[in-house]
DNA sequence: GCACGATGATTACACAATGTAAACATTATC
DNA sequence: GATAATGTTTACATTGTGTAATCATCGTGC
């Protein structure tokens, strides 16, 4: 019910009532509670329209949080608050190759720093998140990090103690991030797929009926669209990873897969640099855009949402996609029932996602006290 | 509530107490409600143990509901209680190739017939359900009825008038029926996946959490693991339905589709006959593995039931499915994260699934007249 | 500068659904 | 036929919500 707050960023009281489908009483009486609890906070703003309301709720500053966030290159650790203020970031490099038992060391130890920064402010952390690339239901195996992560949630689980902490998928916490957070500028606002080519290929479905905490990853990186093709770090052959990922196109156009993304507009100006680049990755759009349809006919949906390097390509190349598309895709790709759209990949914006989803999990735990919330969680167990 | 009821076709209260985390004290001022409204009837039995309940409940064999269900080779109506006794039956033959306008007289016909029946009999229908093979979300078009898909849930519901009517995917009220009649001898308990191989390959993500209406058809038919392979009626190449639906596999063992799941236990002494037939199965066995891995990976199930063909197959013939999960599946088949069941294709049982579903979702309803019904349908659509 | 109108915010009250706990009912066994 | 074990119903308290009345706020216009 507040979540619509986190979304908004702050809301007028109406605009509230609506999005909840609640009357202006429980407003009323719900805020009062919260404002007790130190959670939302009333600033004054003139009023924007004749006898219009008068106070502007918003998140409290006061709740502190916490988002570690894994890529291939770094962990980066933030605290910050349900507004979106960023007031602590620690980053540190990975490799590619990080083992579980590194992990964990490196984890601790950023989490142990992390701790007695917020010690020396006197911040209580009142919830964490971390999101791990990959990261799945159940005992699944990740293709990114090939770990027990029934082991890396309970080491997680009892590193942070008191302090709630949610793990998932780094693309769920990107995409709730790029949807739900107050930044604006998002293509779409019905259910659609947000899809993330980089190191890996990856998506969620954002269904705005199903609590952002509920999404699972769409992995869609490893079907195979390519009997005995390209081999895929998963040890299987034709992967769409294997032709799309970062990695792969890498080997294209001869820069570093760290370094793609970093390019942005100067991006485009390498493609014309070898012969037939442009036509290669294209190509691989069209792949891409393959599995997508097939994934698309599993679960049918009317918009898509593209981030990664194929959101920096012309989008005269970018149409290959819709290529593939119409050679999977049920009934071909029609614009009319299909909304292809992209969004510049978010950069050095770490762990800004996690920072947000840890937000998220707070907010819709609906700031009870920790131990009620446990005990909600064991019950959903058994 | 009663949803259980309808799963289990009768309980004790301590039972539904369970089932529906109610106290017992609510079941009570439930029961008593509905009993009132005669959709519930208790019938008395010998206590099962000392102090035992002594009152069996069951739905209300009052409560008429009809389904009809549309097949590649008919259209059958009928019309049943809530406990699935089928009092009414009619079938009807229809082309594979069946236009909108022929398919509409048809059903009205059926429906009209069916109608006087009722009325004869004095039978009040409470609720009806149709289900279409193919059915899906929104305008997609269906590959197998290449129909304008809002227009023929338009008439059906014009042409049932004051009844209440639910319109499904085939697959969805087949695995439903399956899964929760109270026929028993279901495989597995828990989410899974039930895939179809008939005319069509189209699955259901059964989800124990979700309400059986909200389940929606996974196509799997139509996704392309061959680029430029066999043609399929979708008007695409290489899907996985173009090598192993009904049609595609009638030209390898030389029966023609419509009878092959007839034959049932007589359908392994056939493959015997030709040299390369069972190889040629178990490539297509191969392929279906393949696609159904791809879509694993999308949306990860520990668990998997398969009807149609497939299942009349030998188990040596079967393990073929896992080779080709071994290529797609990320980290590969492993019995101790997927369970792969199979379970006889239900022959001549229509339109017992339609009647299923129909009384799911009168019961979903919760009896209620179908004025209130609809206007909450009108709220989730606004 | 003050009354007015429009809207927002709060509060009292009614109502519905549920859990708790106590009272009451049923049945097999001794 | 008393007893023990369990099932069933009822009274009461609690919670969350909507309705509607009341109070508050702000821009407008005289």
């Amino acid at each position: 019910m507040l979540e619509s707050l986190l979304r908004t960023g702050g809301a007028f009281r109406p605009i509230l009532a609506r999005e909840t489908k609640l009357t202006e009483a429980s407003i009323s009486r719900i805020l009062s509670e919260l404002r007790k609890e130190n959670i939302v906070e009333e600033v004054r703003r003139p009023a924007p329209y004749i006898g219009g309301p008068t106070a502007l709720i918003t998140l409290s500053k006061n709740v502190a949080v916490a988002g570690i966030e894994l890529s291939n290159n770094r962990l980066s650790v933030g605290v910050g608050d349900l507004t979106g203020t960023l007031d602590y970031v620690d980053r540190m490099p990975v490799s590619g190759q990080l083992g579980q038992d590194e992990f964990e060391r490196l984890f601790r130890e950023s989490v142990v720093t992390m701790q007695e920064w917020a010690d020396r402010r006197g911040t209580h952390l009142s919830q964490a998140a971390v999101a791990i690339p990959g990261y799945g239901r159940g005992a699944a195996s990740n293709p990114i990090f090939p770990w027990d992560m029934a082991r890396v949630t309970r080491f997680i689980e009892e590193t942070f103690g008191d302090v709630p902490v949610a793990v998932t998928n780094a693309v769920v916490a990107q995409a709730a991030f790029h949807r739900y957070s107050s930044t604006g500028a998002y293509p779409v606002a019905s259910d659609h797929l947000f899809l993330f080519v980089g190191h890996g290929v990856a998506g969620v479905i954002v269904d705005e009926t199903t609590p952002v905490d509920a999404f699972s990853a769409f992995e869609l990186g490893h079907m195979v669209i390519q009997r005995d093709g390209l081999a895929c770090r998963c040890g299987h052959r034709g992967c769409v990873e294997a032709y799309t990922s970062l990695r792969a196109i890498s080997t294209i156009i001869g820069v570093p897969d760290r370094d793609i993304l970093n390019k942005g507009d100067s991006f485009i100006e390498m493609l014309d640099l070898g012969g037939g680049t442009r036509e290669a990755l294209r190509e691989r759009l069209f792949l891409l855009g393959l599995g997508l349809g097939n994934a698309l006919n599993l679960h049918p949906l009317s918009s898509v949402v593209i981030s990664g390097w194929p959101s920096l390509m012309p989008p005269e190349d970018q149409l290959a996609i819709v290529d593939g598309l119409n050679e999977s895709l049920l009934g071909g790709y029609d614009a009319n029932r299909l909304v292809l759209s992209f969004i510049a990949p978010s950069i050095g914006n770490d762990p800004r996602a996690a920072l947000y989803y840890a937000a998220y999990c707070f907010v819709r735990s609906g700031g009870l006290d920790p131990r009620t919330d446990t005990q909600t969680a064991l019950e959903e167990i058994a």
